[in-house]
DNA sequence: GTCAATAATTTTCTCGAGAAAATTATTATT
DNA sequence: AATAATAATTTTCTCGAGAAAATTATTGAC
């Protein structure tokens, strides 16, 4: 893996975890001197990030962390009901032997971790592997522009996430909605899986919003000082 | 303008209108020498010409011009039946009057030059004001997300719409359909625009088809020589 | 004290060179 | 002649420095 690709995908998750704040500028070479690199190779990572979203840039005053608001969290979801519904809907129409297997196989390999004692365990390797068994679900839809929304989406949509898992009933509620998913898929229920998943967005979505809509003002009033 | 984004818009038009073949390797010393502007730079335009889909990149192999196929078409068509659709839907529901005026104006902008004899004068600047009457239609939508998403898959179609140009129906229902979705704007009527919309888009791929499956395999002809 | 003009600093952008890796050409061996 | 090993070339990647532009700080006028 080349220096760029590496530099790309630390301050994806980087950006992603919020360890860079919202609107906050990402100066090349200040990056560049923590990471030990040169400043071209970050600016060349940085120019990668804008293809998810989660950077911009403006013309001669660089690159900042995009925006993180209430409008940001409704337009995702939005789109996510568009677009990953009609993927899910696609790949358990037509998803084929090899993609149904890699299915059982996330689900197997994230219900692993969260029969867990307690199950917030291991937060970061709990997110892993929830993101590959939706990326393995996803995966069977016939369409890679479609799949390739859909990735942004997420990438952009984990911002939001540490929000939702605040709440109890979202977290319990995920792991019935993916046991369901799962029958659903090895059953070939297209009506089922897509039901699951819309509603499943929407409980995710309107559990968030409050709290989202809480950091926002919170961290606007902090900004003055 | 920065001369990265300078470089940035000159290669993206270059590669839509099929200056630079499919799957050709863009070496960036090469076209740096050409343009007279250093490596780092052409390289920078590079890496943000991913987020439109026009280039690919391989780990220590350089960026190739994304593949032309058959494939590649018919899942753009679907995802914009997908999308666009629901943009338009989403536009003509709840845009607003500043919306409403500015499609009155692509409208009208793109009919000059239409009405002009025979119609294909500057084939250049009719494609530039068609992308304009679309993209001020469906800026209207709500969600900038699927507007963005939009905007790419235009941009990717772009290289496949001079192979539905070639079918002399196209051109003319083209034009039919412009007039047919401005009415529906100002009528506010959702469900004839987004008819139109679709049946345009199914047509455009339907008729272009055939002409684009001829030049991949004519091109992966002479390849072999 | 407020505002505008100027100066100092920081940041962004651009370049050309060199190291690392991949590709192509050449030679050697069967 | 076909394959494998080696050498030569090209290409990609990475760096650090300097020019251009933007931001911040300072000064001066009112």
């Amino acid at each position: 893996m080349s220096l760029t690709e590496q530099i790309y995908v630390d301050l994806r998750s980087a950006i992603a975890e919020g360890r860079y704040a919202p609107g906050q500028k990402l100066k090349a070479e200040h990056i560049a001197k923590q990471l030990d690199v040169s400043g071209g190779t970050v600016r060349e990572a940085l120019n990668r990030l804008l293809s998810d979203g989660l950077v911009e840039v403006a013309d001669r005053r660089g690159f900042t962390v995009a925006p993180f608001s209430v409008d940001d969290l409704r337009d995702i979801t939005r789109a996510r009901l568009l677009i990953e519904v009609e993927c899910v809907r696609d790949a358990v129409a037509h998803g084929d032997d090899r993609w149904e297997a890699s299915v059982v196989a996330a689900y197997h390999h994230l219900e692993m971790l969260a029969r867990q004692r307690g199950g917030t365990d291991d937060w970061h390797e709990l997110e892993l592997r929830n993101r590959a068994f939706h990326a393995a679900l996803v995966s069977g839809c016939q369409s890679p522009s479609l799949i390739g929304f859909h990735h942004q989406l997420f990438t952009r949509h984990y911002r939001y996430r540490r929000y939702a898992l605040q709440d109890r009933g979202i977290v319990s509620g995920a792991r019935k909605d993916h046991a369901a998913l799962l029958r659903a898929v090895t059953e070939r229920n297209v009506e089922t899986a897509t039901e699951i998943i819309r509603a499943h967005i929407l409980r995710t979505q309107e559990s968030s919003e409050a709290l989202v809509a809480a950091f926002v003002s919170e961290s606007s009033m902090t900004r003055k000082s």
